[in-house]
DNA sequence: CAATTGAGTTGCCTCAAGGAACTCACTCGA
DNA sequence: TCGAGTGAGTTCCTTGAGGCAACTCAATTG
């Protein structure tokens, strides 16, 4: 949908978006986390178009993010799973989840809860710094250009 | 951009998208975010469309994330800046470099580093669950209905 | 007084999203 | 064997959002 392909910018950010950035697209990723996985059963709960579907569906399998997988030889059936690369992007939803339960749930609370295997409590994700392990967060951070930054 | 209007889904992940999943949008967050603030500045950064720019800067003053703000009365102008809302926001945007520096990056490394302040290092956030502090990733969670879930 | 700057607004054109109908291969039940 | 059903898309049409360029308007600098 937008024109300008995000994608060959120099910013980590742009390059994500580039990925999941379209519309419908995180939300597909939502479904195939807590287990939707074929075709139709995402096209119903979502109420997307067919055709916005099966591009997107094509797109993050490209990018790496969803595998197409044949379940049902006859017959052929397939269904979307998560790679590796697509599980660690779903952190990004929890953090999504973690902002709209704080920022948009209202009264009614928040729609859905998310119990942690570790402690088996309901929770939410909080960000801390992957070297000394204090909480980080966006004010907590100078941002200084890197290797891969543009020449200019 | 979207026809579907996610804001009124009975999901976290959809109503944070309806504030900022519009394209382009958390490019202006982030932008607002490193320090530029000026509706020319953001647009030659950006390469944005004029009026795209002054749409979503609309709308994201509505949704409370930008706060558009007078720096000087004579001549009138003005500058956006972050709300607290729009602060934690950017919380998000660190998740996306964080799976952006791993993913998409390649041979000449990331385009940005992030400088904790309380430590000093160059580091990445992690996700932490909020009752026990362990780590805590998308495949570490259980998803269940909580009281803002839709009827049925 | 002309040029410049900040902050938009307006108009036109193209391409993408939504919706519905159609396809195609296979299976199940009578 | 016929018809209905299901999974997974594809095709076609209409509308509306994004890109681009030009225009506005007020104040400021030279």
């Amino acid at each position: 949908m937008q024109r300008t392909r995000f994608g060959d910018m120099a910013c980590s950010i742009a390059r994500t978006l580039d990925v999941i950035g379209e519309p419908w697209s995180p939300l597909i990723l939502r479904d195939v986390y807590v287990g939707i996985t074929r075709f139709d059963a995402l096209q119903q709960d979502l109420g997307i178009s067919r055709k916005v579907l099966a591009e997107r569906l094509k797109w993050l399998v490209e990018k790496g993010v969803l595998a197409r997988q044949q379940y049902s030889s006859r017959p052929p059936r397939h269904e979307y799973t998560l790679t590796t690369k697509g599980e660690e992007l779903c952190d990004l939803l929890l953090v999504m989840v973690g902002w709209g339960d704080r920022w948009t749930a209202g009264e009614a609370g928040p729609p859905a809860l998310h119990r942690h295997h570790a402690c088996g409590e309901f929770s939410h994700v909080e960000l801390h710094c992957s070297v000394c392990g204090q909480p980080m967060h966006a004010t907590d951070v100078d941002v200084l250009p890197g290797p891969g930054a543009a020449a200019g």
